[in-house]
DNA sequence: TTGAAAGCGTTACCAC
DNA sequence: GTGGTAACGCTTTCAA
């Protein structure tokens, strides 16, 4: 009862035609005052929205419009990602559409459906952490929208993507500590069935590796969240070890933040006693004291990349684009003692 | 040439009708296989691509959006915004389309126009600073489409509106610094013509009114910006004054970031020789050491609250919905020499 | 000042 | 398997 009023329902109750009524919604002038008057009246009692669809279609307007999907809006390296997007879609002449997973699984599916529903023209999403292959990508197959994964990738996927090479960052900063001495360099990651912390994760042991440094599962934490909080107490873990680390590579500045955190707190000197590397250098990492050593990601450009892929791929379905940044090793202080 | 084919174009082109034309499209059963990839052939050569509008007319879906514009998505304060607004309106089956101004005054009006033109159900627009009543609020009344202003609004506003109290905050901010000792409490503020750096300007002069202080405009700074540089180039300044402030209160957690940075580089104690108090409770406050004394502004609160007025002034749009968040201060290490 | 009718591009329902 | 026709809700001639 809520939705349905149209034209014609006020027409009708009115006893007059579709064409006066949306005169006078719409404020032309050939219209007598009082038949106006009428019309808006009952407008609003029947609460009558006009539909949009119908309005666009008459007027022979298109739209053309991107769906972006991302974990955490608030978090800053998807946020810079977004405005990365922005920036080549409004380019464009796209409107993007954005929703948020929460890493959810589930909400993830919906929204992917609910864009589909919609019409947008094609989708970007850097999955969440649960995020299955075949539960997204062949939906998307499926209604034929092109699609860009970004940040995150799925085993065995073929598709359109943006990415930056985790596993090489991960192998420099590694390296980077090994290089400036330290022998005993632990890791705070994320959940290993999640390409991002399973590339960082496996980019440290290749480093180990070739520096001829042999795992040690004891200082390797594997966190569900990559929060401050994470850093701060898996380091009290893993200094309270007999043998404690020289330095830690997380996967991520907050877990970086905590380390220095609890470092501060307990007048552990940084680099000195502990070395640390973070991952993104995200605004905090030339905020917090010391400087922290971290990998550069480039967000923006990213975001760009994807919608300039999706693009791409309207045009011509059939050309896959796939495109890895590398990652560059930002030095600051946490790492390296200053001279 | 591009976008003009039509599913009659196809069907006249290879003498059937819009329904086969369609069927082969939609993947339907009833086709014989030849036909259908005739169609597909051709459609792809004619580069055709399905009128959205006219589907989900036909189908009679409906969809319910609302436009946000935001001056920089990738400013910590306004993607906790935007998440807010997101929440509720995932909530009540809206589609989220966001807009970048980028500050800009031109960018806001060509995305409310587009936003208006593309029939979003209601704006929600945080306007930039150089943003101006008349251009953005006359095209949306005329347009009768409903809007929240956030964050910032203009002299003489009345529409509905969600802000935080930036006056009372700062003079929260400035008296509790005077509270602590400080008499000669410099401002680094952002410019006066923007309602916020106003707002915080004025409640800080308010403090010092309050308790006897005079003003002394060689400790005020207004800057272009709102950036960690600024806080640094300003402190430099004032440091450097025959008499300089035992204090600072900043526009921002990021320029108060600067302002730390400078003094830890020239060994300058905070609090004890400069206390230093910021507004946000970004992320950074209380990562940065010292831990930075600031004013709490609820971001997530404040979109979710500015979905709601758009949702209940959709419904009625005689009556006019303003809240203004009270500040809270969150006292850190940078104000107070711990005890 | 008003109304009838055409049409925007698509899909659904029937016939054939 | 295929095609004709109506319909989705609105605006826009054109004529009255």
């Amino acid at each position: 009862m809520s939705d349905k009023a149209r034209l014609i329902d006020i027409a009708r109750a009115l006893n007059i035609s579709t064409t006066t009524v949306s005169r006078a919604l719409n404020n032309k002038s050939d219209i007598n005052a009082k038949t106006k008057e009428a019309v808006l009246h009952l407008a609003k009692q029947l609460d009558y929205q006009p539909n949009k669809l119908a309005i666009s279609l008459r007027k022979k307007m298109s739209f053309k419009s991107i769906g972006v999907i991302l974990p955490n809006v608030g978090h800053y390296f998807f946020s810079t990602v977004l405005k990365g997007i922005m920036r080549n879609a409004h380019l464009n002449n796209h409107l993007v559409i954005v929703g948020e997973s929460a890493e959810s699984n589930s909400q993830e599916q919906k929204l992917v459906e609910e864009f589909v529903n919609y019409g947008v023209n094609g989708i970007l999403i850097a999955p969440g952490r649960e995020s299955k292959n075949e539960d997204i990508t062949a939906l998307l197959e499926s209604k034929r929208t092109p699609y860009v994964l970004m940040d995150r990738i799925f085993p065995n996927y073929t598709g359109n993507y943006v990415l930056s090479d985790d596993f090489k960052g991960a192998e420099i900063a590694t390296t980077h500590l090994i290089e400036n001495g330290k022998r005993r360099i632990a890791h705070i990651g994320s959940l290993h069935n999640c390409s991002v912390g399973y590339q960082r994760f496996s980019g440290y042991l290749s480093a180990l590796d070739n520096n001829g440094i042999s795992k040690d599962d004891s200082i390797i934490r594997e966190c569900l969240t990559t929060k401050m909080e994470e850093g701060y107490k898996a380091t009290q873990e893993l200094l309270a070890l007999e043998n404690p680390p020289d330095a830690i590579f997380t996967v991520t500045d907050d877990v970086a933040a905590g380390v220095l955190d609890y470092c501060h707190r307990h007048q552990i000197e940084v680099p000195k006693q502990l070395a640390v590397v973070g991952y993104s250098n995200s605004e905090l990492s030339s905020i917090i004291k010391p400087k922290l050593t971290t990998i550069e990601q480039k967000g923006e450009r990213m975001g760009e990349l994807a919608f300039d892929f999706f693009f791409a791929s309207y045009k011509d379905k059939e050309t896959i684009h796939q495109k890895t940044f590398e990652s560059k090793l930002i030095v600051r202080e946490s790492s390296v003692s200053i001279k």
